[in-house]
DNA sequence: CGCCCTGTTGACAAAGGTCAACTAGCGTGG
DNA sequence: CCACGCTAGTTGACCTTTGTCAACAGGGCG
C-alpha cells in the first residue's frame, strides 16, 4: 500500500517466453514479481542476438529503470510459470510517493547508478577495440581523465590491450592519443567500429 | 531533509587516495558524493590485488549496500579531491524513514538485486573453470535450472566453454553432470579451484 | 637533474571462440 | 504408444584474441 492506502499494482500470470519489454520500447509499466523467474537480457553490440544480463526473482523489481530512463534497458522475458504484478509508471511513482522523500532521492541515484554501470561495462562482448570504442562514444566524459589502468579495469581488460586497441584506433584516424591525452576525432567511424569491429 | 527534518550526513573533504572502507568490513556508514569521483573496487578471486568495478560522480551514493549487507562489497577510494557526504548507518536509515514505506521497500530491492548481480557476473575474471565454479558454490541454487545457454550468458562464456568447464570438473571429481543434471560433489574442492584455477 | 611510475611496444603462450559433426532427450504426430 | 525429427548440449580441431612477461620511454615530482 502506497501513499494514501492505494496501490496501482495488478497481479497476473504469465506463461514461460512471454516478453514484458523490448530493450528501447518506451517505459510504460514496472512488475514486482511474486513468484517464477524473469530473464533480463540486451543486444549485442554487434547484433548477433542477445545475451542474458541478469535474472530476478521473487520480491524483485522488473523495469524499475523507468524511474530515470525513457527506455527499457533490457529485453524481459518470462523464464517459467510466474506470478507478477504490474504497475503502469504513473501509478507507480505515486505509489512511491513524493520525489522530495528521502528514500525516493536514495533509490533513484541507485537505480541511475545501475543503469550507468551497464552499457559497455557489462561483461565482454565484442573485441576489445569494440569495447573501447563503445566507451570512447558512450561514457569516456566522465571517465576520460582517470588512470588508462583503471579504465581498462572497466573495461575489463589488460592496460597492455587496451593501449593497444587506442594505438589501433588512432592508426585508423578515429582518435588522437598521447600518452597524456586522448581526443576523439571521428565520432561517426567510432559508431561504425562498434557494431562491425 | 529527512523524517520530521532531520539529517544525518555530515559533509566532509577528502584527498585522493583516502580509502572510505574496504570490502568485506562490516558496514558502518553511507556516503553520498557531492564533488569528485569515487572509485569502487572488489578482490579478484584469485587475489591478485584489485579490479575497478565502477566509479561513483557527484550525486551517488556510497556504500548503501548497507541496506541489506552485513559487509561492504567492495573497496571504496577517492580518486581526485571530493566533498562528500557522510551518515552512519543507522542516522541513514532513520533519514530514509520506515521501513514500510514503498519507495524504500523498492531501494531494498534494487539495492538487493544490485548486490546480487555482481559476484562472479561482473566481468570476466579468472578462467572459464573457475568462474564455473564460483557460480557453483554461490549462486547456483536459484539458477540451476535454467537453460545451459543461459549460465554460459551469465557467466560470460560461450556453451561450449561452459560444456567443456563442467567437463573439467567432473574429471576432476568436483561435480556431477549429464546434459539434464547438475550434482556437486565436493563444495570444498569448488572453493579451491576458485582461488587456485 | 634524476628517479619513479605509468604507459607503450614486442614476442610468445594460452585460453577461449568458432565451426562442424555428432548425440541425447523431448515433444509431436501418425 | 512408438517413431521420427527437432533442439539443446557435447566433443573435436583449429585459429584468433588477449593475457603475460620483459624491455623500454615519457612525464611529473622531489
Amino acid at each position: 500500500m502506497g501513499a494514501g492506502g492505494f496501490c496501482p499494482f495488478v497481479t497476473q500470470s504469465y506463461r514461460a517466453g512471454d516478453e514484458l519489454y523490448v530493450e528501447g520500447d518506451p517505459v510504460h509499466h514496472v512488475w514486482f514479481v511474486k513468484q517464477g523467474t524473469v530473464v533480463l537480457s540486451r543486444r549485442r553490440s554487434d547484433e548477433r542476438g542477445d545475451r542474458v544480463r541478469t535474472v530476478r526473482f521473487a520480491g524483485g523489481f522488473i523495469g524499475i529503470e523507468a524511474l530515470v530512463s525513457p527506455v527499457y534497458i533490457d529485453t524481459a522475458r518470462v523464464a517459467s510459470g510466474a506470478v507478477l504484478c504490474q504497475a503502469p509508471i504513473q501509478g507507480f511513482e505515486q505509489w512511491l510517493g513524493p520525489k522530495e522523500m528521502p528514500a525516493r532521492t536514495a533509490l533513484e541515484a541507485s537505480v541511475q547508478a545501475m543503469v550507468a554501470d551497464l552499457p559497455p561495462r557489462a561483461a565482454a562482448d565484442g573485441s576489445a577495440e569494440q569495447r573501447v570504442a563503445e566507451w570512447l562514444t558512450h561514457e569516456s566524459q566522465n571517465t576520460l581523465q582517470l588512470p588508462r589502468r583503471v579504465i581498462a579495469d572497466l573495461l575489463g581488460m589488460r592496460p597492455e590491450t587496451l593501449s593497444r586497441a587506442l594505438a589501433s584506433l588512432a592508426a585508423r584516424g578515429a582518435i588522437a592519443v598521447t600518452r597524456t591525452d586522448l581526443r576523439i576525432m571521428d565520432e561517426q567511424q567510432l559508431e561504425t567500429i562498434v557494431r562491425t569491429g
